[in-house]
Formats: C-alpha cells, sequence, structure tokens
DNA sequence: TATTGTTATACTCTATAACTATA
DNA sequence: TATAGTTATAGAGTATAACAATA
C-alpha cells in the first residue's frame, strides 16, 4: 500500500523512469491526463468483470438507478445519470431486449413511460453490483484503505461543485 | 473548503436531496460515475479555458510532451499520450495546420518523423499551460489544498497500477 | 521480417433537430 | 404551448486493417 499524504512532487513515489510508455513528467501530474487514464482503467476493469453477465458499465448504472426508491420515468433516470434523454432510449431498448427492463404506461400522465427492473432484472443486478464493485476494489488495490475513501470524496465534491 | 478526510459514508456532506438532477444515493458513491463526471466537468473547464488559444486539452497535452527534455517521435508522443499512433497523425496534422508543430526527418532512421514545437508553439504552450492550470484551479477550487495534493497523488498510483 | 507513418474505414458514445402523442 | 418519448442524423474520439517506405 502507499499512502497519498505527502506532496506529490516530494519524489518518495516508485521510480518509474526506465518505462518507455509512462506519460512522462511533463503529465503525470496533470489532473486532465490523470482523470482520463484512471477512468479508461476502472472502464476497463469494470468491462471484464461484467462481460459474464451482459451488460456494460453504463447499463449497471441505469440499473442501479432503477433499483433506487421511487419509480422513475425516462427522463427522470435520465437526468439522475447526466445523459441525454434520446440517449435513454437507446440504452433502455438494450436492456429490454435483455429482458432486464420494463417499461410501464405511467398511471395518470400518459406521456411518460413509468420504468421498473424485472425478476431477471433484479437478479443481474445483484449479480452485477458484486462484480462492479470487484472490480472498484482491484482498481484501488495499490491504495490504503483511508486514501481510497479519500479519493472517493474527493471525486463527490468536484463532481458537486458547481462553478 | 470541505475536508475528504472523514468517512464518505458519514453523511456530514452538504444536502444535495432538493437537486432534481442529482445522482441520487445509488450513485454518488460508484467510482465508474465519479470518474467519468469529474473527467467530463474538468474537460469542460479545460475546453473554455483554452478557446482563446484555439487548441484543445487534448491538444495542450501533445504540446507539453513535446516541450519534454528529449526529442521525440510520432509513436513515441503517442505511447506518452496512451493513445494510437494513428491518432496520433491526425493531431498531428491538426497542429501542424495551426503552425505549432513541425515534422522534421529523423537523422538516420528515415521512417521516424521528430516532432518539434514552432516558436508559435513554444508561444501558445506557455499561455494555454496558464489556462490549463486555471481550469484546474477552478475544478478543485472547494477542495483544501491538503485534499487536492492527496487527490492527484492518489490518481498518480491507481493510473500507474498494472493489475 | 519488423517498424513507422499514413490512409480508409468503422465503431462507440453522445447530442441536436424534428416528429408524435399527450398535457 | 410545453413536455415525454422517439427517430434520424451527425459529430467527437478512437481503433483496426492494409499499404508504402525504410530498417
Amino acid at each position: 500500500m502507499i499512502s497519498t499524504t505527502d506532496d506529490y512532487r516530494s519524489g518518495t513515489l516508485p521510480d518509474v523512469s526506465s518505462e518507455v510508455d509512462g506519460p512522462g513528467p511533463e503529465l503525470d501530474s496533470r489532473l486532465g491526463y490523470l482523470l482520463k487514464h484512471a477512468q479508461q482503467r476502472l472502464s476497463g476493469l469494470t468491462a471484464e468483470a461484467l462481460a459474464p453477465y451482459g451488460i456494460a458499465g453504463r447499463e449497471l448504472a441505469v440499473l442501479l438507478v432503477l433499483d433506487g426508491a421511487e419509480p422513475a420515468s425516462q427522463l427522470e433516470v435520465a437526468n439522475r445519470l447526466g445523459v441525454d434523454r434520446t440517449t435513454m432510449v437507446a440504452m433502455l431498448n438494450a436492456l429490454q431486449d435483455k429482458g432486464l427492463v420494463r417499461r410501464n404506461p405511467h398511471d395518470s400522465d400518459r406521456r411518460k413511460n413509468i420504468v421498473e427492473l424485472t425478476a431477471a432484472g433484479k437478479d443481474t443486478l445483484g449479480k452485477a453490483r458484486q462484480a462492479g464493485d470487484d472490480a472498484e476494489r482491484r482498481f484501488l488495490a495499490d491504495l490504503d484503505a483511508k486514501s481510497a475513501e479519500q479519493l472517493r470524496r474527493a471525486l463527490q465534491i468536484v463532481v458537486r461543485s458547481k462553478s
């Protein structure tokens, strides 16, 4: 485990100068590079972990939202995920084709579709959630527990930031 | 400023339950969601900051690598950035059309192009680097200095992680 | 035979504009 | 008039396959 409490320029990290494909000193402390590659690495680990269940990481996110408290329309699910409603249509089509979700007309507002998990959807969600958690653990494997939680917390803050 | 040293489930964060478009409890502690949206937010801030200089965040990364110690071939630049060499061709074409980089044949291996910054490229890099740093500062504005450096350090570690 | 740069092509993810139906 | 879902379409970003020049 490696602590993250030192200043990032202190030079106590493992030497990587022998790596030909590393970012080099120009990039390895730039957040743009770091966030992009962190996201790509987690995406890869997640895709691999979810492959046995036939869903992508984005689809797991949809299932998680649908498992939440109140029934949600397509637009509400899209807003929670931060995607356009046209993007939501395609994602729900794919999940519906896999038998994991169901569209039901809203009782009093027939413009809306209430989206629900099917029994198969709940079953897949249970397994996929665990697989996704495993992928997160592998992603965080080189951080100690405290640093991992600080990372999660810091990301929550910058994502919620409005400016 | 908000500290990140508490456990992320402790509930000391600002209440966001009134936000209709927030992720909700199902997603706001999942790293996949957090990394994706953090990256999107920083990308937006960076694009905005770099717009006056006519370059994208990805292009700033190329200029930064070219400003590094040794002269680099197209393939070496691509490897440092973690992109395919065919992707590099298009990026360098764009930067060359803007007059910011120059391709020179390698002295002894004529398969290679050594890529260099032009005078205009160095000038643009100087201004764009500052603008990029400003974007990072806005991105991190809600974190205290220590938490911001811990975030950077933790990302370096997970990005370098091999498993 | 292997490597570098290049081109053509295709794939993934996403959004915009325009349509239908409802409100 | 405005909203929810849908469709067609287009753009950004990326990679794979195949080729020419060179090693």
